[in-house]
DNA sequence: CCTCACTTTCCTGCTT
DNA sequence: AAAGCAGGAAAGTGAG
C-alpha cells in the first residue's frame, strides 16, 4: 500500500487561520452523526462573504476563500490553500494540474459542510466530478483518486490568476 | 411559473 | 471484501 505521501500529513494543526471551522470541530467528535452545524459560530464563519475575508489570509497566496459555489472551484481553492486542506488534497503534478484526493471522506465532509448537506459522501461527490469530464473542466487520469484539471478549468496555475 | 446548468441521489456492474 | 470508477436516470436547487 505504500501510503507514502503524507510526510507530516497528520493534520497536526495547520489551522493557523481556519477560514471554516476547526478540524476538531469537523472530525473530532463527528463520525457521521454531525451535531456539527451549530447555530451561528460555525455557520457565520462558513458564510464569510467571498472576498470579504478582511485580508486575513495567512501567508502564501492571497486566496483563502473557499466560498466557491461550484465543486471544481471548491476543490481548486482547497488545493491552493495547503494551510487549510489539512492534507486532504495533494498536487501530484502541479504543472499539469494533476492532483490526488488523499482523504476522500474528509473531502466529502468538507464539501457537504460547504453545501450544508451532511449526507454527502465521496461516492456522490465523485459522481459530480465525473460529469466534469464531459465539459472539459477535468480530464480523466487512470489512477485511483487522481484527477486532472482540463482546458476549461482556470485559476489553478501558480502564475496565471 | 418555466428553463437551464449543476448537483445530488440511487443504481448496476466492473476494477483494483 | 472494501473502496473506487463508470455512467445512466431521475430528482433537487438556485439563478435568471
Amino acid at each position: 500500500m505504500l501510503d507514502s505521501v503524507t510526510h507530516s500529513t497528520f493534520l497536526s494543526n495547520t489551522m493557523v487561520c481556519d477560514p471554516l471551522m476547526s478540524w476538531t470541530e469537523l472530525f473530532g467528535t463527528t463520525e457521521d452523526g454531525y451535531p456539527t452545524c451549530d447555530h451561528q459560530t460555525a455557520r457565520d464563519k462558513a458564510c464569510v462573504r467571498a472576498g470579504g475575508i478582511n485580508g486575513q489570509e495567512c501567508h502564501s497566496h492571497g486566496r483563502t476563500n473557499l466560498q466557491s459555489s461550484h465543486l471544481w472551484e471548491f476543490v481548486r481553492d482547497l488545493l491552493l490553500s495547503p494551510e487549510e486542506n489539512g492534507g486532504i488534497l495533494e498536487w501530484e503534478d502541479r504543472g499539469q494540474g494533476i492532483f490526488r484526493v488523499v482523504k476522500s471522506e474528509a473531502l466529502a465532509k468538507m464539501w457537504g459542510q460547504r453545501k450544508k448537506n451532511d449526507r454527502m459522501t465521496y461516492e456522490k461527490l465523485s459522481r459530480a466530478l465525473r460529469y466534469y469530464y464531459k465539459t472539459g473542466i477535468l480530464e480523466r487520469v487512470d489512477r485511483r483518486l487522481v484527477y486532472k484539471f482540463g482546458k476549461n478549468a482556470h485559476g489553478w496555475q501558480e502564475n496565471k490568476i
